[in-house]
DNA sequence: TTGCCGTCCGACCGATCGGTCGTCTAAGGT
DNA sequence: ACCTTAGACGACCGATCGGTCGGACGGCAA
């Protein structure tokens, strides 16, 4: 039960980076909160962003793995995609720390660009195929009529907005509308994406599939 | 015609700032693009905070400039909420640093809260003072029976990382749907989110008010 | 017992951080 | 002609940054 050294480490920079970013967060603060000394960090990761990029691989792995039998080809577009986006708000409901550092590393294109991070890639292709997926499904939804004729790209990004911003908000978004992480409130964010999902994208009075 | 100091000072840090963070850039980096020595920089800002609240400010009031006459109260809540949300767009259109500038600014409720910052006190409250203008149309909308019975606060949410997220989202976005600031990537932005609106909170076949 | 190895540590490195200080210069008012 | 003032500058400060290095400790296999 006790957690393992590089995985105390993982936690609680995965909190700081998402708290303060990438470059806010020292490396002497992530190991005292772990209970180690500085130098001990990097028995475990080479660079502070080998570090980052193991965090954020073990965040969008968490989503991958939860969204994949949501998305898995042959199916109504319409049932897939409203599940995936279930499964995603789950998973950010449960790891509080990932929607923000999620935005905050698409913010980083600069000092996280693959060329200069290569540990970033893998978790980047990663979440590139998850997203394939995703366009995948609409595109699809859109050919056989149970979507409006939507562009799945901006489709994408109104999703992303619209569903990982409201976790990532922090104070702002409790001053805005209380606590975020309460049962209440992952209730409400479903309910505002999936009649959004309903009522913005599904053509009504439409059976789908025309064949 | 040639800008002040002062004036090349912000807009240098204002681009800074949104590709790095507030942690992320250094005030020598800011001085050098502006053409000063980094000890000038405190003869127009006395500390990083205020250079930060400063830019921050600027930012804000363009935004509520231009969302104002649409939110001016009295008028139909469909046609308000519709033309803030274009004034909104239009306006982080044209000042591209913005929107990532604000997202990050909402991230950092850390290092950079109101009690340790006291300049960004009025940027706070101004931004405070839009958003209830705003929530106020839309719970307005939802008494007249325009809108179906949506929580403002919720709508907000949405609202925001819909509109704001993608002029955000940088080389993510550009990979995403090509060129984030391009003429037709704006227009397409507005027809996804007026759509959201009209479909999914305006109430159908209802012409609003019944009294 | 011996030797290895994974883990951890304190001391240290050069670089950079935000910020201060004293000085110099050019413009403007009297 | 004089003095004030704003703007800019280089030198410098203590603190912290990411990262290195040599060694100490404990478990385990031979």
């Amino acid at each position: 039960m006790l957690p393992t050294s590089r995985e105390k480490i993982l936690d609680v920079a995965e909190a700081r980076f998402a708290q303060r970013g990438y470059a806010g967060v020292g490396l002497r603060e992530v190991a005292d909160a772990a209970g180690l000394g500085k130098s001990s960090l990097f028995h475990h990761f080479p660079t502070k962003a080998a570090l980052y990029g193991a965090v954020l691989d073990r965040v969008i792995e968490r989503i991958e793995q939860r969204m994949r039998p949501a998305l898995e080809p042959g199916g109504d577009p319409r049932e897939q995609l409203s599940a995936a986006v279930v499964a995603l708000i789950d998973t950010l409901a449960e790891d509080p720390p990932a929607a923000r550092l999620l935005l905050r590393t698409v913010f980083e294109d600069d000092d996280l660009s693959p060329t200069e991070a290569p540990e970033l890639m893998a978790s980047e292709q990663r979440l590139d195929a998850l997203i394939a997926r995703i366009a995948r499904v609409i595109t699809d939804g859109v050919a056989s009529g149970a979507f409006r004729p939507i562009s799945a790209p901006d489709a994408i990004q109104t999703l992303i907005g619209a569903v990982v911003f409201p976790f990532a908000s922090g104070e702002f978004g409790e001053k805005l509308a209380g606590e975020i992480f309460s049962a209440e409130a992952i209730a409400r964010r479903k309910r505002e994406v999936l009649a959004l999902i309903q009522f913005g994208w599904m053509r009504p009075h439409s059976q789908g599939d025309p064949s």
